[in-house]
RNA sequence: GGCCGAGUGGCGGAAUGGCAGACGCACGCGACUCAAAAUCGCGCGAGGUUUCCUCAUGAGGGUUCGACUCCCUCCUCGGCCACCA
């Protein structure tokens, strides 16, 4: 007979006091933070991805609650940005009606799980009280100089009408719709992440993460160190022409970014990006230096108008054009080498203009294949090598220089010729959202006094409620035709001023989260300093592989800033972070709704009930691999459950079994590393065949499945006659001395192969293993007595090697 | 193209230098039953001369007394990044 789950479930939901998993502030118990990504209140409820981590955080809470731990495990909604507006325009609702029917439905379904939160710190970004302070922390920024306006070309979602964050295009679509992204001019608020890339490279080295996920984090941040090399400009249009000086006052020059300085004698053009700024200045009607402006201006618009994907197509031909009239000098050779601008060079990225090099860098290669330009080897391959060599080796035909090893020439090469400089991938944080769902950046323009930050006093700046929210398309926030809200006197002046329109993106709420739960309710500061240096850093964080270059790294960043600032008490915000698989359909493919293979937590838990769901997302593999969801091993743990209801509602006890001592070792190690697959399996394996069992160790054995199956435990719990709860019991301990066997199965093997086995008390070593060995009837029987033995391999309580020579 | 991860029965997976396939699913046989479901018991990598032996952890090589595990080369799949000079 199957035990009846929902009426358990239900049951103990009711029953259950939530406020055992109140954690307290200053306890003298060891604190433990334990911190979940919490969820984007979506329509369509909790997936399957969250169930991963929210699970192997409740287990891991509820094991450090029971080891007498003061256990933090908060949960809030980040529920600001693109899908909840969306989702709101599709069902002809204000978005905070929808984020509210969407946050009851989530709760239900967190609850139904027995995920034991504590309630009473949850947070929700798009309240007030929760946004003035994201407001504050803007604040703090461009109070620093590290919040900026500028204009630029942006990555553009024509669908969601809105600019994106560097981090939110994929494969040049926007993550959240898939619409092929535009570049567009705009106006734009940025954050200045990259003066904070070495401090977030530098941070890494003491986390507890794993390395794949770091090694992501740093080669986002992309640092290389090599050159800045300046190459004197020639113009023949105009001999001896003296009006291109640089700011200096010296003759014009392009600085050209590379990390292979030592290939410099073999630089045999250099290549500017289309949007280069000396390209835009020599292509001036005023300054007209070139001898084909006409082809040069129509280049740099058809590169313009070439759609992003074309860009970035992974075959994509090379194309440029030569900028006709000017040349450059190479500091290296003094000998006077073409100029060019291609699309292969990107503007945003070291000075957006490189050295060519084509004999050992392919890009170069193929464009000087192409264009017939010259090709000049100055590193001696470490190998036979048909055309182009992009290793490093010794240097050839290169001055003074030649005959050293590229490593030496490097440096010494960087100082002859330029300076050394570092350039990083990362850019600068597109933080503005034409979009009305999301935090009002708390600026005010004022005519007379610029840019003015809105006075703490008169924060938050609430989100004006409204009935018409749609996206413009005009790169205008929808906030923008709100007159009564847009203009406002100018705190500083009194004059008239016009409020910033645009708002933060959906990463601004999430960034400092974790710190707003150590004082959630706090109307003086965003956390007490006291309540962080308790409870900060999380020490362990639960989340999706998918978040690494985002939500991680603008919280590192965000946490990092407020440190520098004396506003936060540690340097890094989460020491340890265990990221979970993705879960994928049972076809292998992703789970999506177009693909009608979603599965929903909600019809497992009504099936099977909430205790299965739970264990067999555990059971199903590794909690860091992905993992396929095959909804049919489920019966084989809900098989489990039953039969353990049907052994307590029997209540057929024996005598005392020391089996369950090694079970509470074993669980004890797999919760502690994270291998919940195993543990429940040695449940399994224990109930199998356990002989027999005391009421004690039944006791224990419930405690032990207790954070893994909540419901089922307590009811058997109460069986018992207990009027507590299970789950404010202590961890069970261990006796040491019982959990080692009195004899063991020794393997006996043949120049490795094994022969067969024997069993031996327990503790012998070398020797004393080796004559009780050659005692026995195996010993014997495989004429090992006559054989001449070059070697004898003893592992104690394993086996036996004897390497025989044949 | 670069970086990271993974490849083990029909399936999910276990074992991370010492008995390969724990645990579970599926499947087969049996018990109980008028019957079915549920439950319980047994079997379940391939092959063979079947108390035992041989082969087998993507392919090939290497290190070792001993390799799923470590090293090298390659193949396949997945993830992230991608003209970053």
């Amino acid at each position: 007979m199957a035990y009846d789950h929902k009426e358990i479930e239900s049951k103990w939901q009711g029953a259950w006091d939530k406020a055992a998993n109140f954690s307290q502030d200053f306890s003298d118990k060891p604190k433990k933070y334990i911190l979940v990504e919490f969820p984007y209140p979506s329509g369509a409820g909790l997936h399957m991805g969250h169930l991963r981590s929210y699970v192997a955080a409740d287990v891991i809470s509820r094991f450090l609650r029971a080891g007498g731990s003061n256990v933090m495990f908060p949960i809030g909604w980040d529920a600001f940005g693109l899908p909840a507006e969306n989702y709101a325009i599709k069902m002809g609702v204000k978005p905070q009606a929808s984020i509210a029917e969407n946050i009851g439905n989530f709760r239900k379904q967190l609850d139904a799980l027995g995920l034991s939160f504590d309630w009473s710190r949850e947070v929700n970004t798009t309240d007030p009280d929760y946004y003035k302070w994201t407001q504050w922390i803007f604040l703090q920024f461009f109070k620093a100089g590290l919040a900026y306006e500028a204009t630029g070309f942006i990555n553009w979602c024509p669908k969601d009408k809105t600019g994106l964050a560097n981090e939110e295009v994929i494969d040049g679509r926007c993550e959240r719709c898939g619409t092929l992204v535009e570049k567009k001019e705009l106006r734009q608020w940025y954050l200045k992440i990259t003066a904070y890339a070495d401090k977030l490279l530098d941070g890494l080295k003491d986390l507890d993460w794993p390395d794949a996920v770091k090694l992501q984090q740093q080669n986002w941040i992309g640092k290389s160190e090599g050159a800045e090399i300046d190459f004197k400009l020639v113009f023949k249009k105009n001999p001896g022409d003296n009006s291109w000086v640089d700011k200096d006052g010296n003759p014009a020059h392009i600085s050209v970014f590379t990390t292979r300085p030592d290939t410099i004698f073999g630089a045999t053009y250099l290549v500017l990006a289309p949007e280069h700024p000396w390209v835009r200045l020599a292509t001036d009607a005023d300054h007209d230096a070139l001898l084909n402006r006409k082809k040069v201006l129509d280049f740099i618009e058809s590169v313009r108008n070439k759609p992003e994907m074309e860009r970035i197509a992974q075959d994509r031909e090379k194309s440029g054009v030569e900028l006709e009239g000017v040349t450059a000098i190479n500091p290296a050779t003094g000998k006077e080498i073409s100029v060019w601008i291609a699309d292969y060079v990107l503007a945003n990225y070291g000075t957006g203009a490189v050295m060519a090099v084509p004999a050992h860098d392919e890009r170069d290669f193929s464009f000087a294949k192409k264009y017939n330009l010259g090709i000049i080897k100055v590193i001696k391959p470490d190998h036979e090598i048909d055309e182009c060599y992009s290793g490093e080796g010794m240097l050839i035909d290169s001055g003074e220089f030649t005959s050293i090893s590229s490593s030496t020439a490097k440096s010494e090469m960087a100082a002859k010729f330029g300076r050394v400089k570092v350039f990083y991938k990362l850019r600068d944080w597109v933080f503005s959202r034409q979009r009305y769902w999301g935090e009002p950046i708390p600026l005010i323009h004022c005519k007379q006094c610029g840019i003015v930050p809105v006075p703490d006093n008169q924060l938050p700046v609430k989100l004006p409620d409204v009935d018409k929210y749609e996206p413009t398309g005009t790169g205008e926030s929808p906030l923008a035709s709100i007159a009564d809200w847009v203009n406002i006197k100018c705190p500083k002046c009194g004059g008239e001023a016009k409020r910033e329109t645009n708002t933060m993106p959906q990463w601004a709420g999430s960034s400092w989260y974790w710190l707003r739960y150590t004082d959630p309710k706090d109307a003086e500061q965003f956390a007490a300093k006291k309540n962080q240096e308790y409870w900060t850093p999380v020490d362990t964080y639960f989340g999706g592989m998918e978040h690494t270059t985002l939500h991680l790294l603008y919280a590192r960043f965000w946490n990092r800033f407020l440190f520098d600032q004396g506003f936060v008490s540690a340097p890094e915000p989460f020491l340890r972070r265990i990221p979970h698989g993705i879960v994928l359909a049972s076809d292998g493919e992703k789970m999506s709704k177009s693909r009608g293979n979603v599965v929903n937590p909600d019809d497992l838990i009504s099936k099977f009930g909430a205790d299965a769901t739970r264990m067999y997302e555990m059971f199903l593999g590794p909690h860091e691999l992905s993992v396929s969801w095959n909804e049919r091993g489920i019966v084989g743990v809900k098989r489990f459950l039953d039969k353990i209801y049907r052994f307590g509602e029997s209540g057929e006890f024996g005598a005392d079994n020391a089996k369950i001592h090694k079970l509470v070792q074993k669980i004890t190690s797999d919760i502690e590393h994270i291998k919940f697959n195993t543990a429940v399996a040695a449940f399994m394996e224990f109930f199998n065949d356990f002989g027999t069992m005391s009421r004690a160790d039944w006791e224990k054995f419930l405690k032990l499945l207790s954070p893994f199956a909540p419901y089922i435990t307590e009811e058997l719990w109460h069986m018992l006659g207990h009027t507590d709860s299970v789950h404010t019991q202590p961890w069970p301990q261990y006796d040491e001395s019982l959990i080692k066997d009195e004899t063991v199965e020794i393997v006996i093997s043949v120049n490795g192969k094994k022969r067969g086995t024997i069993r031996l008390p327990a503790g012998l070593e070398g020797n004393d293993l080796k004559q009780a060995v050659d005692s026995s009837e195996l010993y014997a029987k495989l004429g090992l007595k006559d054989k001449k033995k070059e070697k004898i391999i003893t592992v104690p309580d394993k086996l036996v090697n004897f390497v025989i020579k044949e």
